[in-house]
DNA sequence: AGCTACCAAGCAAGCGCTTGGTTTGTAAAG
DNA sequence: CTTTACAAACCAAGCGCTTGCTTGGTAGCT
């Protein structure tokens, strides 16, 4: 077996195993680039046997997809637990987004953005409505801020999906041994979106 | 033959018709899913005719990559010429990158983005290279803004890879039937860089 | 005995690309 | 105004390889 590392929150079983290996295998050369050969290699076993654990190929992608959704909604959920004011609870969200993006869960998140599409119509439906709870947290947080007058004019709606803009681009360019770290991102970003009212800096 | 639209900037040679038929597929399928067969069939010739046009698959993806490069280096210089005000300048090049990824050239944009990847380290270098221009004029105008004090604090190359962010994920939601326009889209994305000093809204 | 986890072998389909030859448009030579 | 020449554009066929997945059987634990 080649070097294995488990991908954050899955578990030691086979079939976590095997998530894991697929989970960065589809990160580093896609979806479609990736075999189960490939896959099976990964893990140190043949590439017929990985039919033990999924159905298809395309069910191993399905597997990551609602794992990654899920524990990155959990996560959502912990960074605005019991937060009341809707900048914190934005800054909150904002510095988990960017953990899930470029730090812990990397391997996952630039699957689940990049070969979204690669799933049927009804898997991607499903792996959407599960996500509209992680949308939900960013939502509610964006209404609060918006009602205290500090986004601007703007459709609380639109600001998400720009954040969600700046965010997922980190994948492309964000270096952790940089100048900027990940804390700093996020006051840049909360920037972008909080209107202080006071001093633009 | 299929019936195939013309993707803008790109001629009614034999060669044209297939960059512009391959871009609308690697768009819709993505690089790998699309096949020679595909592209072939799309301009209505043999799979194997392609090769007389191109060297290879790759190769293709790589004509596609360097024309819209070239395209768009075009449209942003023209954003900017003679533009004295630096945040004129940068409105006009969210305006044209907004312009790029949701509208006339939208097709090929998204594989710029998206199959990215699938080209050699190579051709990877060669195009990032003539991309070099292209970011050159984001630059140019971030800076001056910076020097006149109207971009808080932050770095111009951080604030280009949050507006690149914002825009390139329009691909995701933009809907050019819906209450926003994309003249009204660059005036919320421009609020987001330049600090204005007075008035948040 | 029965289950999970796996192997060894290979099938059918699809892939990028090659090959050898034919059509088509153009333009100079007779 | 025809004939010859030639290159660009294309076809028909298929090669060699890889792909996702299947099959029939086995090892080991409980």
């Amino acid at each position: 077996m080649i070097a294995t590392q488990t991908v954050y929150g899955m578990d030691e079983t086979p079939r976590g195993k095997l998530l894991s290996a697929a989970a960065r295998l589809f990160r580093e050369q896609g979806y479609d680039r990736t075999t189960v050969r490939d896959i099976a290699a990964a893990v140190g076993i043949q590439s017929g046997s990985i039919f033990h654990h999924f159905a298809s190929k395309e069910d191993i992608l399905f597997a990551v997809t609602m794992e990654v959704i899920r524990f990155n909604t959990e996560r959502m959920r912990l960074a605005t637990e019991g937060v009341l004011d809707p900048e914190q609870r934005l800054r909150g969200l904002i510095r988990a987004e960017l953990q899930s993006i470029v730090g812990d869960t990397r391997e996952a998140m630039i699957v689940l953005v990049r070969d979204w599409r690669c799933l049927s119509a009804e898997k991607q439906k499903e792996a959407l409505a599960v996500r509209a709870v992680y949308e939900g947290y960013w939502m509610d947080a964006l209404r609060d801020l918006k009602a205290e007058g500090r986004l601007g004019g703007e459709d609380p709606m639109v600001v998400r999906r720009l954040v969600n803009g700046m965010t997922s681009w980190t994948s492309n360019w964000f270096d952790a041994s940089g100048a900027l770290d990940m804390d700093g991102l996020t006051e840049v970003i909360l920037r972008r979106v909080v209107m202080t009212g006071a001093s633009g800096q």
